[in-house]
RNA sequence: GAUCGCUUAGCUCAGCUGGUAGAGCAAUUGACUUUUAAUCAAUAGGUCCAGGGUUCGAAUCCCUGAGCGAUCACCA
């Protein structure tokens, strides 16, 4: 591999604190008593206890002038200034800690333990006087470097962002170090999950794991993932829902079940769609959908406070208001509010009249329930920013929901749309196995007919629910995209750590046997890297008389202190 | 999958109608004892994404491909 000029630096540098017998990464525990951001909030108030400090951090600027220095380090809370002075860091006649260490071998990047007393600045800044100063781990790659300012305003500027999304997400790790937002928004995440979790808690509910790799896929319409196990010699699932397991659970008794949930589609990626995504899917007995409804503003209303302290939330242009109660509407209803026509008692024909009309894309295959839920999703859902409820779906979209106590050809289902998006789908759960049977057989004649997503038919979960399954309420809330909402990300991958990518392409690389295999001495092959010729076909492929002058060129311009090759024994690499 | 856009130094980006590759930061060497994107002086650093074409001459124009992004379509 070819280094840079800087990686060979900063190995040069390695090797040198270890010839004068500093290890770069020393074994020893560094004991750290206050953070970054400890100091910056109390230093004012109690400057007694921050008479002898010690921390460490990455150091991420510095500012050498002659015999003193100001530089930063950064820990987990955020940055702190240090002041280092040469005299007090070396108070002996031994002045190569600061003039060899600190100022020649150390670099931006490296982690390193301070101690020494808080003090503040003739600018004004709290800073860390040093007066001891430990290399914890010496950074081999340089780091992009962001600046920032901050004006009179307080308005802040930044240099040289980090920005590349590709860059951000394959090294996430270097996202965080320099991009002090992101640190936050996955806090958030994080946070918003214990929200949730504390809050079903609360209620007795209990958290349960239940099986990722399964024998059939259910409890969604998707294409999953696909996997072997070698043992039973049969193949495996990933979850797309764990839907059918967690109601075998309620069948079992338990009152209120929910797992927060890894589950795989393999399915297109979008701004809104990962592979694998997180929802938190919660089943309670003796519930019905309204129960949820009412159940699920109180949770979500919970997570604004708990995240923002306020009901209010902004999301790029908008301002979401999620106190209590939200807007309800039928999906009829919601249809007839956006167009303004009442589809409630239309046939199949008359509905695609309507798309038609509406410009809505449908095709033959398209039943009544399936129409309907186009005209929404192209008229109705992008419009929807509030936290609004749609319920009641047509009864051929949703395989596993309770058929509407009132209401022919509905189901008792709903989502909450958010922000455009929908971020909930909860139903009151069908239990009657008799018709749940029928409708896995609906299914399967779908798949039949082609459809990828259909359902399988699940014998076991029918045979859970003859044993029978109280009423009972179920919901499935897409993590991903309410921590989007939350956290005003505008794609999943900002909150998701390492979203999928393709696979980073690298250049195949021949090896340094390969060069010495066709007689070049070892000492030319980074020669021939650096003139490009990274394989060996590559290399049989050039032009001698070229080849030769460009290897003594490029000896010449790298300044190395080794023999050219003479013609013949370039000529004798190409045979 | 479709359309549009981007790819130049370690990082962020200039580079006009085609004429010897540029800046700031980072790096190296030096000056400087409280700086705030520290400053000043000097040095080094490039397969201009890859391949082909047009041309006396291509980072620049044309074609093909790759990667990435945005928008749209399907899915949570």
């Amino acid at each position: 591999m070819q280094l840079s000029e800087q990686e060979i630096q900063r190995r040069k540098e390695r090797e040198e604190l270890m010839k004068l017998g500093i290890d770069p990464y020393p074994a020893a525990l560094f004991e750290v008593n206050v953070s970054a951001r400890d100091i910056k909030e109390n230093y004012e108030r109690r400057k007694t206890d921050y008479k002898s400090v010690s921390i460490a951090g990455r150091l991420m600027s510095r500012r050498i002038m002659g015999s003193a220095s100001f530089a930063e380090i950064q820990d987990s809370t955020g940055r702190i200034q240090i002041y280092l002075r040469r005299d007090d860091l070396c108070p002996g006649d031994d002045k190569s800690l600061y003039n060899d260490i600190f100022k020649k071998r150390l670099d931006i990047g490296d982690i390193i333990g301070i101690q020494g007393y808080v003090f503040t600045t003739q600018m004004g800044e709290i800073s860390i006087h040093v007066q001891e100063l430990t290399l914890l781990s010496k950074s081999l790659h340089p780091l992009p470097i962001v600046k920032e300012t901050e004006d009179e305003k307080g308005q802040k500027k930044t240099y040289d962002a980090f920005s590349d999304p590709e860059q951000r997400y394959r090294q996430r790790y270097l996202d965080l170090i320099v991009n002090p937002k992101v640190k936050e928004t996955f806090k958030m995440r994080t946070q918003l999950i214990n929200t949730l979790r504390d809050f079903f808690n609360s209620k007795g509910y209990l958290e349960v794991e239940t099986p990722i790799l399964q024998p059939i896929h259910g409890g969604a319409a998707a294409r999953p993932f696909e996997t072997h196990h070698n043992t039973l010699n049969m193949k495996l699932y990933l979850r797309i829902a764990n839907e059918l397991y967690l109601k075998r659970l309620i069948v079992g008794g338990f009152d209120g079940v929910y797992e927060f949930a890894k589950d795989f589609r393999n399915e297109g990626m979008s701004r809104f769609h990962n592979p694998e995504f997180t929802q938190v899917e919660l089943y309670v007995a003796y519930k019905d959908y309204f129960w949820m409804m009412d159940f699920m503003e109180e949770a979500v209303e919970k997570v604004a406070l708990s995240l923002h302290g306020d009901t209010k939330v902004k999301v790029g242009e908008n301002t979401i208001e999620f106190q209590r109660p939200w807007k309800r509407f039928t999906m009829f209803e919601a249809i007839e509010h956006f167009t303004g026509i009442d589809i409630s008692k239309m046939d199949e024909e008359q509905l695609k009249k309507v798309c038609k009309d509406l410009k809505v894309d449908i095709d033959d295959s398209m039943g009544k329930g399936k129409l309907i839920d186009e005209i929404f999703g192209e008229k109705c859902e992008p419009h929807l920013i509030q936290p609004t409820f749609i319920m009641d779906y047509p009864v051929e979209m949703s395989p596993l929901t309770k058929k509407h106590r009132s209401e022919e050809g509905l189901v008792e289902r709903f989502e909450v749309i958010c922000n455009g998006k929908e971020i909930m789908n909860a139903y009151s759960e069908l239990n009657d196995p008799i018709d749940q049977r029928e409708r896995f057989e609906e299914q399967l004649e779908l798949a039949k007919r082609g459809d990828e997503e259909a359902m399988a038919l699940d014998e076991d979960f029918l045979r859970a629910l003859e044993y029978g399954m109280p009423p009972t309420s179920g919901v499935g809330i897409g993590i991903d995209r309410l921590a989007m909402i939350m956290t005003n990300s505008n794609s999943i991958q900002d909150v998701l750590f390492f979203p999928q990518m393709r696979p980073e392409k690298k250049p195949v690389v021949a090896s340094e046997s390969d060069y010495v295999e066709v007689g070049v001495r070892k000492e030319l092959i980074p020669i021939l890297q650096k003139l490009g010729f990274n394989s060996i076909k590559q290399l049989k492929e050039a032009n001698v008389n070229k080849l030769f002058n460009d290897v003594c060129g490029m000896r010449k311009k790298l300044k190395l202190d080794i023999q050219n090759p003479t013609k013949e024994e370039v000529e004798s690499w190409l045979e």
